[in-house]
DNA sequence: AACAAATGATAACTATACTTACCAATTTCT
DNA sequence: AGAAATTGGTAAGTATAGTTATCATTTGTT
Protein backbone atom coordinates (compact mmCIF):
# COMPACT_ATOMS: atom_id res chain seq x y z
CA UNK A 1 0.00 0.00 0.00
CA UNK A 2 1.44 3.37 -1.34
CA UNK A 3 1.42 5.87 1.48
CA UNK A 4 -0.54 8.41 -0.47
CA UNK A 5 -3.41 5.97 0.46
CA UNK A 6 -2.55 5.58 4.10
CA UNK A 7 -5.47 6.92 6.13
CA UNK A 8 -3.24 8.63 8.51
CA UNK A 9 -1.72 10.34 5.49
CA UNK A 10 -5.03 11.48 3.85
CA UNK A 11 -6.32 12.80 6.93
CA UNK A 12 -3.10 15.12 8.01
CA UNK A 13 -3.48 16.41 4.60
CA UNK A 14 -7.13 17.08 4.65
CA UNK A 15 -6.90 18.89 8.41
CA UNK A 16 -4.21 21.08 6.58
CA UNK A 17 -6.22 22.16 4.00
CA UNK A 18 -9.46 22.77 6.29
CA UNK A 19 -7.20 24.80 8.81
CA UNK A 20 -5.81 26.50 5.44
CA UNK A 21 -9.36 27.25 4.48
CA UNK A 22 -10.38 28.65 7.69
CA UNK A 23 -7.31 30.77 8.07
CA UNK A 24 -8.29 32.49 4.88
CA UNK A 25 -11.44 33.48 4.92
CA UNK A 26 -11.69 34.78 8.52
CA UNK A 27 -8.41 36.69 7.42
CA UNK A 28 -10.26 38.48 4.94
CA UNK A 29 -13.30 39.09 7.14
CA UNK A 30 -10.78 40.85 9.01
CA UNK A 31 -10.02 38.25 11.99
CA UNK A 32 -6.73 37.04 13.69
CA UNK A 33 -7.33 33.61 14.91
CA UNK A 34 -6.97 29.96 14.26
CA UNK A 35 -9.21 26.76 14.54
CA UNK A 36 -9.07 25.78 18.27
CA UNK A 37 -9.62 29.44 19.36
CA UNK A 38 -12.56 29.84 17.47
CA UNK A 39 -13.61 26.53 19.10
CA UNK A 40 -12.63 27.65 22.66
CA UNK A 41 -14.70 30.86 21.84
CA UNK A 42 -17.23 29.02 21.22
CA UNK A 43 -17.41 25.74 24.01
CA UNK A 44 -16.99 29.16 26.49
CA UNK A 45 -20.19 30.74 24.83
CA UNK A 46 -21.61 27.08 25.60
CA UNK A 47 -20.45 26.80 28.86
CA UNK A 48 -20.14 30.00 30.36
CA UNK A 49 -18.36 30.02 33.92
CA UNK A 50 -16.57 26.48 33.13
CA UNK A 51 -12.69 25.66 34.02
CA UNK A 52 -10.26 25.33 31.63
CA UNK A 53 -10.42 21.17 32.09
CA UNK A 54 -13.77 21.47 31.03
CA UNK A 55 -13.35 23.59 28.17
CA UNK A 56 -10.50 21.56 26.94
CA UNK A 57 -12.68 18.01 26.80
CA UNK A 58 -15.68 19.61 25.43
CA UNK A 59 -13.55 20.59 22.20
CA UNK A 60 -11.42 17.42 22.88
CA UNK A 61 -8.16 19.20 23.49
CA UNK A 62 -5.26 18.67 26.09
CA UNK A 63 -4.64 20.12 29.07
CA UNK A 64 -1.82 21.51 29.07
CA UNK A 65 -2.29 23.06 25.46
CA UNK A 66 -5.30 24.53 26.54
CA UNK A 67 -3.38 27.15 28.70
CA UNK A 68 -1.90 28.86 26.01
CA UNK A 69 -5.25 28.64 23.96
CA UNK A 70 -6.63 30.77 26.70
CA UNK A 71 -3.99 33.31 27.47
CA UNK A 72 -3.75 34.37 23.62
CA UNK A 73 -7.13 34.59 23.96
CA UNK A 74 -7.13 36.87 27.29
CA UNK A 75 -4.45 39.03 25.62
CA UNK A 76 -7.01 39.71 22.91
CA UNK A 77 -9.67 40.54 25.52
CA UNK A 78 -12.02 38.21 24.11
CA UNK A 79 -12.52 36.28 27.50
CA UNK A 80 -12.12 36.88 31.39
CA UNK A 81 -10.60 34.21 33.59
CA UNK A 82 -11.39 34.59 37.75
CA UNK A 83 -10.42 32.22 40.44
CA UNK A 84 -13.10 29.98 41.64
CA UNK A 85 -14.24 30.79 45.22
CA UNK A 86 -14.88 27.39 46.26
CA UNK A 87 -12.33 26.11 44.50
CA UNK A 88 -9.29 28.26 43.85
CA UNK A 89 -7.41 26.13 41.61
CA UNK A 90 -9.61 26.25 38.98
CA UNK A 91 -10.33 29.72 37.17
CA UNK A 92 -13.86 30.25 35.71
CA UNK A 93 -13.95 31.14 31.81
CA UNK A 94 -16.57 33.60 30.52
CA UNK A 95 -16.74 35.80 27.06
CA UNK A 96 -16.17 39.63 27.24
CA UNK A 97 -18.44 41.80 25.73
CA UNK A 98 -16.00 41.87 22.44
CA UNK A 99 -15.76 38.38 22.63
CA UNK A 100 -18.94 37.85 22.56
CA UNK A 101 -19.36 40.17 19.45
CA UNK A 102 -16.21 38.57 17.79
CA UNK A 103 -18.12 35.09 17.85
CA UNK A 104 -21.55 36.43 16.66
CA UNK A 105 -19.54 37.87 13.16
CA UNK A 106 -17.50 34.82 12.87
CA UNK A 107 -20.35 32.51 13.20
CA UNK A 108 -21.78 32.78 10.15
CA UNK A 109 -18.46 32.71 8.57
CA UNK A 110 -17.16 29.52 10.13
CA UNK A 111 -20.33 27.79 9.17
CA UNK A 112 -19.85 28.75 5.26
CA UNK A 113 -16.29 27.92 5.24
CA UNK A 114 -17.13 24.24 5.84
CA UNK A 115 -19.02 23.62 2.69
CA UNK A 116 -15.71 25.40 1.28
CA UNK A 117 -13.59 22.73 2.67
CA UNK A 118 -15.28 19.78 1.01
CA UNK A 119 -15.92 21.60 -1.98
CA UNK A 120 -14.86 19.08 -4.20
CA UNK A 121 -17.92 16.67 -3.05
CA UNK A 122 -21.57 16.77 -3.89
CA UNK A 123 -23.44 17.81 -0.42
CA UNK A 124 -24.98 14.07 -0.55
CA UNK A 125 -21.08 13.03 -0.02
CA UNK A 126 -20.53 15.95 1.78
CA UNK A 127 -22.83 14.69 3.95
CA UNK A 128 -22.18 10.70 3.96
CA UNK A 129 -18.05 12.00 4.71
CA UNK A 130 -19.37 14.28 7.84
CA UNK A 131 -21.53 11.54 9.13
CA UNK A 132 -18.94 9.00 8.83
CA UNK A 133 -16.02 11.05 10.31
CA UNK A 134 -18.84 11.57 13.61
CA UNK A 135 -19.05 8.32 13.59
CA UNK A 136 -15.27 7.49 14.17
CA UNK A 137 -14.55 10.40 16.43
CA UNK A 138 -17.55 10.06 18.43
CA UNK A 139 -17.04 5.88 19.06
CA UNK A 140 -13.10 6.37 19.76
CA UNK A 141 -13.95 8.17 22.27
CA UNK A 142 -16.15 6.02 24.46
CA UNK A 143 -13.41 3.19 22.89
CA UNK A 144 -15.51 0.27 22.54
CA UNK A 145 -14.85 -2.32 19.65
CA UNK A 146 -18.20 -1.60 17.84
CA UNK A 147 -18.61 -1.76 13.98
CA UNK A 148 -21.31 -0.45 12.46
CA UNK B 1 -25.16 24.40 13.36
CA UNK B 2 -22.90 23.08 16.47
CA UNK B 3 -19.13 23.19 16.19
CA UNK B 4 -19.05 19.42 17.10
CA UNK B 5 -21.23 18.81 13.39
CA UNK B 6 -18.83 21.25 11.76
CA UNK B 7 -16.54 19.74 9.24
CA UNK B 8 -13.37 21.38 10.29
CA UNK B 9 -13.69 20.48 14.11
CA UNK B 10 -14.54 17.06 13.19
CA UNK B 11 -11.05 16.70 11.13
CA UNK B 12 -9.27 18.11 13.96
CA UNK B 13 -10.39 15.80 16.02
CA UNK B 14 -9.59 12.84 13.63
CA UNK B 15 -6.56 13.99 13.07
CA UNK B 16 -5.51 14.26 16.72
CA UNK B 17 -6.39 10.62 17.17
CA UNK B 18 -4.61 9.15 13.88
CA UNK B 19 -1.56 10.73 15.62
CA UNK B 20 -1.87 9.07 18.50
CA UNK B 21 -2.70 5.60 17.79
CA UNK B 22 0.66 6.00 15.15
CA UNK B 23 2.48 7.02 18.28
CA UNK B 24 1.32 4.41 19.92
CA UNK B 25 1.66 1.27 17.73
CA UNK B 26 4.94 2.62 16.48
CA UNK B 27 6.15 3.10 20.22
CA UNK B 28 5.27 -0.15 21.57
CA UNK B 29 7.09 -2.16 18.28
CA UNK B 30 9.88 0.31 19.83
CA UNK B 31 10.38 3.09 17.25
CA UNK B 32 10.11 6.58 18.22
CA UNK B 33 8.85 8.72 15.36
CA UNK B 34 6.33 10.99 13.80
CA UNK B 35 3.89 10.36 10.96
CA UNK B 36 5.92 13.16 9.35
CA UNK B 37 8.98 11.53 9.87
CA UNK B 38 7.51 8.43 8.16
CA UNK B 39 5.91 10.24 5.66
CA UNK B 40 9.53 11.93 4.81
CA UNK B 41 11.37 8.57 5.17
CA UNK B 42 9.16 6.88 2.35
CA UNK B 43 9.49 9.70 -0.07
CA UNK B 44 12.88 9.37 0.30
CA UNK B 45 12.76 6.01 -0.56
CA UNK B 46 10.46 6.04 -3.20
CA UNK B 47 12.41 9.17 -4.58
CA UNK B 48 16.10 8.65 -3.54
CA UNK B 49 18.27 11.63 -4.76
CA UNK B 50 15.38 14.08 -4.78
CA UNK B 51 15.62 17.45 -2.87
CA UNK B 52 14.15 19.12 0.14
CA UNK B 53 11.40 21.12 -1.83
CA UNK B 54 10.47 18.03 -3.92
CA UNK B 55 9.91 15.38 -0.97
CA UNK B 56 8.00 18.58 1.30
CA UNK B 57 5.94 18.61 -2.12
CA UNK B 58 5.33 15.25 -2.18
CA UNK B 59 4.53 14.58 1.04
CA UNK B 60 1.78 17.99 0.98
CA UNK B 61 4.61 20.02 3.06
CA UNK B 62 6.01 23.48 3.56
CA UNK B 63 9.45 24.24 2.38
CA UNK B 64 10.44 25.80 5.81
CA UNK B 65 8.38 22.77 7.79
CA UNK B 66 10.47 20.13 6.44
CA UNK B 67 14.38 21.36 6.97
CA UNK B 68 13.12 20.72 10.56
CA UNK B 69 11.72 17.57 10.09
CA UNK B 70 15.32 16.18 7.54
CA UNK B 71 17.47 17.43 10.81
CA UNK B 72 15.98 15.14 13.16
CA UNK B 73 16.46 12.36 10.51
CA UNK B 74 19.89 12.83 10.04
CA UNK B 75 20.48 12.99 13.73
CA UNK B 76 18.66 9.73 14.10
CA UNK B 77 21.13 8.59 11.43
CA UNK B 78 18.45 7.49 8.76
CA UNK B 79 18.94 9.58 5.85
CA UNK B 80 22.21 11.12 4.18
CA UNK B 81 21.73 14.64 2.65
CA UNK B 82 24.78 15.58 0.14
CA UNK B 83 25.03 19.05 -1.69
CA UNK B 84 24.30 18.76 -5.06
CA UNK B 85 27.28 19.16 -7.78
CA UNK B 86 25.06 20.53 -10.49
CA UNK B 87 22.99 22.80 -7.90
CA UNK B 88 25.16 23.99 -4.99
CA UNK B 89 21.89 25.39 -3.77
CA UNK B 90 20.30 21.62 -3.53
CA UNK B 91 20.60 19.02 -1.21
CA UNK B 92 20.26 15.32 -2.15
CA UNK B 93 18.66 12.95 0.12
CA UNK B 94 18.50 9.25 0.17
CA UNK B 95 18.28 6.62 3.18
CA UNK B 96 21.32 5.03 5.10
CA UNK B 97 21.41 1.27 5.44
CA UNK B 98 20.15 2.19 8.95
CA UNK B 99 16.99 4.08 7.44
CA UNK B 100 15.93 1.93 4.95
CA UNK B 101 16.17 -0.76 7.76
CA UNK B 102 13.80 1.11 9.46
CA UNK B 103 11.62 1.95 7.26
CA UNK B 104 11.53 -2.04 6.48
CA UNK B 105 10.01 -2.21 9.28
CA UNK B 106 7.92 0.07 9.78
CA UNK B 107 6.07 -0.81 7.02
CA UNK B 108 4.05 -3.65 8.06
CA UNK B 109 3.09 -1.78 11.46
CA UNK B 110 2.10 1.11 9.63
CA UNK B 111 0.25 -0.51 7.28
CA UNK B 112 -1.34 -2.40 10.49
CA UNK B 113 -2.24 0.67 12.03
CA UNK B 114 -4.46 2.56 9.37
CA UNK B 115 -7.41 -0.06 9.73
CA UNK B 116 -7.07 0.77 14.15
CA UNK B 117 -7.57 4.01 13.11
CA UNK B 118 -11.10 3.66 11.28
CA UNK B 119 -11.89 0.88 13.89
CA UNK B 120 -15.00 2.02 14.12
CA UNK B 121 -16.24 1.66 10.81
CA UNK B 122 -16.87 -1.54 8.96
CA UNK B 123 -14.46 -2.14 6.30
CA UNK B 124 -17.29 -1.28 3.57
CA UNK B 125 -17.87 2.01 4.96
CA UNK B 126 -13.50 2.72 5.92
CA UNK B 127 -12.90 2.47 2.38
CA UNK B 128 -16.23 4.82 1.45
CA UNK B 129 -14.47 6.91 4.32
CA UNK B 130 -10.65 7.09 2.72
CA UNK B 131 -12.36 7.41 -1.11
CA UNK B 132 -13.90 10.52 0.26
CA UNK B 133 -11.63 12.07 1.33
CA UNK B 134 -8.82 10.92 -1.34
CA UNK B 135 -11.50 13.03 -3.74
CA UNK B 136 -11.27 16.27 -1.63
CA UNK B 137 -7.44 15.95 -1.01
CA UNK B 138 -6.91 15.23 -4.65
CA UNK B 139 -8.89 17.86 -5.96
CA UNK B 140 -7.73 20.47 -4.21
CA UNK B 141 -4.46 20.47 -5.02
CA UNK B 142 -5.71 20.97 -8.63
CA UNK B 143 -7.80 23.47 -7.28
CA UNK B 144 -10.61 23.18 -9.64
CA UNK B 145 -14.43 23.80 -8.95
CA UNK B 146 -15.76 20.25 -10.04
CA UNK B 147 -18.15 18.18 -7.91
CA UNK B 148 -18.68 14.90 -8.38
C1' DA C 1 -6.77 15.50 62.53
C1' DA C 2 -3.20 13.64 59.52
C1' DC C 3 -1.83 11.55 55.49
C1' DA C 4 -2.65 9.96 50.79
C1' DA C 5 -4.84 10.53 46.53
C1' DA C 6 -6.89 13.24 43.15
C1' DT C 7 -7.46 17.51 40.62
C1' DG C 8 -6.65 22.25 38.17
C1' DA C 9 -3.15 24.56 36.29
C1' DT C 10 1.51 25.83 34.83
C1' DA C 11 6.44 24.96 33.23
C1' DA C 12 9.73 22.90 30.29
C1' DC C 13 10.55 20.29 26.36
C1' DT C 14 9.86 18.36 21.70
C1' DA C 15 7.72 18.29 17.12
C1' DT C 16 4.75 19.76 13.72
C1' DA C 17 2.94 23.70 10.61
C1' DC C 18 2.67 28.05 8.84
C1' DT C 19 4.34 33.06 7.65
C1' DT C 20 7.62 36.39 6.35
C1' DA C 21 12.17 37.63 5.54
C1' DC C 22 16.43 36.59 3.93
C1' DC C 23 20.68 34.53 1.65
C1' DA C 24 22.90 32.22 -2.02
C1' DA C 25 22.92 30.11 -6.33
C1' DT C 26 20.93 29.55 -10.78
C1' DT C 27 17.99 30.92 -14.80
C1' DT C 28 15.85 33.98 -17.66
C1' DC C 29 15.40 38.18 -20.03
C1' DT C 30 16.99 41.91 -22.58
C1' DA D 1 27.20 40.18 -20.30
C1' DG D 2 24.42 42.19 -16.66
C1' DA D 3 20.12 42.95 -14.25
C1' DA D 4 15.91 40.67 -12.79
C1' DA D 5 13.38 36.88 -11.48
C1' DT D 6 13.27 32.33 -9.72
C1' DT D 7 14.55 28.64 -6.76
C1' DG D 8 16.57 25.81 -2.66
C1' DG D 9 17.26 26.45 1.81
C1' DT D 10 17.52 28.58 6.49
C1' DA D 11 16.12 31.82 10.35
C1' DA D 12 12.88 33.94 13.36
C1' DG D 13 8.46 34.13 15.07
C1' DT D 14 3.78 32.31 16.35
C1' DA D 15 0.44 28.64 17.33
C1' DT D 16 -0.98 24.15 17.89
C1' DA D 17 -0.29 19.36 20.19
C1' DG D 18 1.57 16.32 23.05
C1' DT D 19 4.68 14.43 27.26
C1' DT D 20 6.37 14.56 31.89
C1' DA D 21 7.21 17.01 36.08
C1' DT D 22 5.79 20.10 39.49
C1' DC D 23 2.92 23.03 42.48
C1' DA D 24 -1.13 24.22 45.06
C1' DT D 25 -5.43 23.05 46.58
C1' DT D 26 -9.01 20.06 47.62
C1' DT D 27 -11.00 15.62 48.72
C1' DG D 28 -10.99 11.01 50.61
C1' DT D 29 -9.43 7.61 53.98
C1' DT D 30 -8.36 5.93 58.22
Amino acid sequence: MALSDMAGHLIRRLNQQSTFIFTQRTQEAGFDLTPVQFAALDAIYTHPGSDQAFIAEIIGYDRATIGGVMERLLKKGWISRVVNAQDRRSRELSLTAKGNKVRSALLPIVQDLQKEILKPLSSEKQEALIKLIRQVVLSSNTSDTNQS
